[in-house]
DNA sequence: CAAAATTCGGAAAACGTTTTCCGAAACCAC
DNA sequence: GTGGTTTCGGAAAACGTTTTCCGAATTTTG
């Protein structure tokens, strides 16, 4: 008659040793292969571990070896569909290899970012993945992970420190975005309007420097990354009287808020405004074609990401910055 | 001459111990105010805590305490905006208290989703929370993970079983959406038009069943939850050569998917056809006033997983089902 | 002032693993 | 048959912490 897993002290590899009648060294031999042994004996301990239905506890492994095999992954706001996307395909990239993405959402509060950095640290996961809130107030937080496990910072840097990042060329995509205006819009009839957002993010910021660069007369307006500010931005459009034009934004989220208020307002969408996203975010298909986005290469951030979590740490390639071309 | 944390081989209780010369039962304490000591000790050892930029190794003490301080959540697609606002809303709850919410995304993938729970009980998770991803497929996870730790599913259920939930009242809320109907909807030249989506969980199944109680006799479509189902589903309705309706489906991501198909063919929205969404996740309010919804109680479920994961494993509220109603 | 009670620091056990080391047995070669 | 090599299981140390116990010092009490 066996009990079933229920029994409240768990199952540790002396209970499985016991009932195998071998050493708890060779229970853990039997599961790790690590050495070979009898094909047997093998056999008689993996029966055990059937049988009482042992799990390894992690945790006692964990503090042994010394590596989790987990590695954190903090982002700002999982509401935002781009970081969603970004969380849901960085985890995808691991999950093939044997380790495991554990996400904590940072919710743009500073505390709770460095709250989560804290945590990680103390949990000892062999790799930390960050998305920084802050361009400034998240440097120390940064810093604190990058002294503590191999960290590398994603979709924005913080300012002032030399740190690892891997991300897309803002610069680049917006002059996409020109490229296109350029070829399209007749700008005499269509006055090009730049709705900023994430003003004290890296990646905002290199985003709204390029297209003020390129259009330095044109009305800037600046936000955050949200749907909401897209909308009130829209508003502020229409309350000064502008009643067409191209609307170039620095996020999919903003863009779609824009044209949601557009529409609402009775406008249309791109006969009267034609609106610019960035990031080309799952949901900005929605608008598809009367979005214009453009995509951030998600799947080569992600290997990247992977072979630096897998590199050598002392290898150069472990302190390289990536930087990837949006399409 | 302090050196910085970089040092390779961590800071270890032992060496604040030495550096205070005192025991590193006196640090531990020191540090957790377990028991009361003399202020100009602890004081002493204070100091060389952050002298030496201690941080103390969270994985020796879950080991020693047997429990990690740390709740793990499972969820089938971080990319739906509802389970990204679910999420964000559970880490927001326990935010306050101590315990970290660690999140695994299992990407719609049943072998994915085993994987997470076994890895969430090896690593100790004091509670289990879980979405999971097929109404019978996940049975074999959803009851892995109850026998290992205090375990609760959230917004859907696997059948057959009787295991701790917490979600919305769907036959309710889809109550509501008739009612809202009778009352507005002209019948006669409004077809009704049903799409379900998400077949094969609880949650998807009650909403459809529901409507299709109602109205027995209208056209229904089933799919996923996803955007892009409700794109398809409109494209079938208008190729049936139907030109008006009101279109309910069972989650606010398909009613946006057919929104934007239907203003992509050229229909109006609300005046041709009205659709009727269900969760009220942020990115619907884009469409809003164009697009009824019905609101889920994140707030009240997350308070609810919060007292369910502090409460006493013992007591009868621990095993209680929570349903709330929609708004 | 002696005895009892209290305080408080340290030694050591424990948590569940993996892995190093050791020794016994088996095998091989001559 | 002996010496050398290999194989393979077990004992025990180690990982970093918390906590129980113990004993010494201090305080309180009669």
């Amino acid at each position: 008659m066996e009990t079933s897993g229920l029994g409240r002290g768990n199952i540790t590899i002396r209970d499985v040793a016991m009932h195998a009648g071998v050493s708890i060294a060779t229970v853990s031999r039997a599961l790790s292969r690590n050495r070979p042994m009898s094909p047997q004996l093998q056999e008689k301990v993996l029966a055990s571990v059937d049988a009482l239905g042992y799990r390894p506890n992690l945790v006692g492994r964990a503090l042994r070896q010394k590596k989790t095999s987990t590695i954190g992954l903090i982002v700002p706001d999982l509401e935002n569909p781009f970081f969603s996307a970004l969380t849901q395909e960085v985890s995808r990239r691991f999950s093939k290899s044997g380790t495991d993405v554990l996400v904590i959402s940072a919710d743009n509060d500073l505390k709770l970012e460095l709250r989560a950095v804290r945590s990680f640290l103390g949990r000892q996961v062999d790799g930390l993945v960050m998305i920084p809130c802050d361009e400034n107030e998240s440097g120390g937080s940064v810093q604190l992970a990058c002294s503590g496990v191999s960290t590398l910072q994603l979709d924005r840097f913080v300012d002032g420190v030399d740190l690892s990042f891997v991300g897309c060329d803002n610069t680049a995509g917006m002059s996409l975005v020109m490229n296109h205006i350029n070829e399209f819009v007749d700008e005499a009839s269509h006055p090009v309007i730049i709705i900023g957002g994430g003003g004290s993010t890296s990646s905002g910021r290199e985003r709204l420097q390029e297209l003020t660069f390129h259009r330095p007369r044109s009305l800037v307006f600046d936000g955050n990354f949200s749907f909401d500010w897209g909308r009130q931005a829209a508003a502020k459009i229409l309350s000064k009287g502008i009643r067409s034009g191209t609307i170039v934004t620095t996020a999919d989220v903003i863009a779609l808020g824009v044209m949601s208020a557009l529409i609402m307002n009775g406008y249309s969408v791109p006969a009267d405004f034609r609106v610019i996203g960035f990031d080309n975010v799952g949901v900005a298909y929605l608008a598809h074609p009367t979005l214009t986005t453009i995509s951030q290469p998600l799947a080569n951030m992600a290997d990247s990401i992977f072979s630096f979590m897998t590199a050598d740490p002392q290898s150069a390639q472990s302190q390289a910055i990536r930087i990837f071309r949006p399409e």
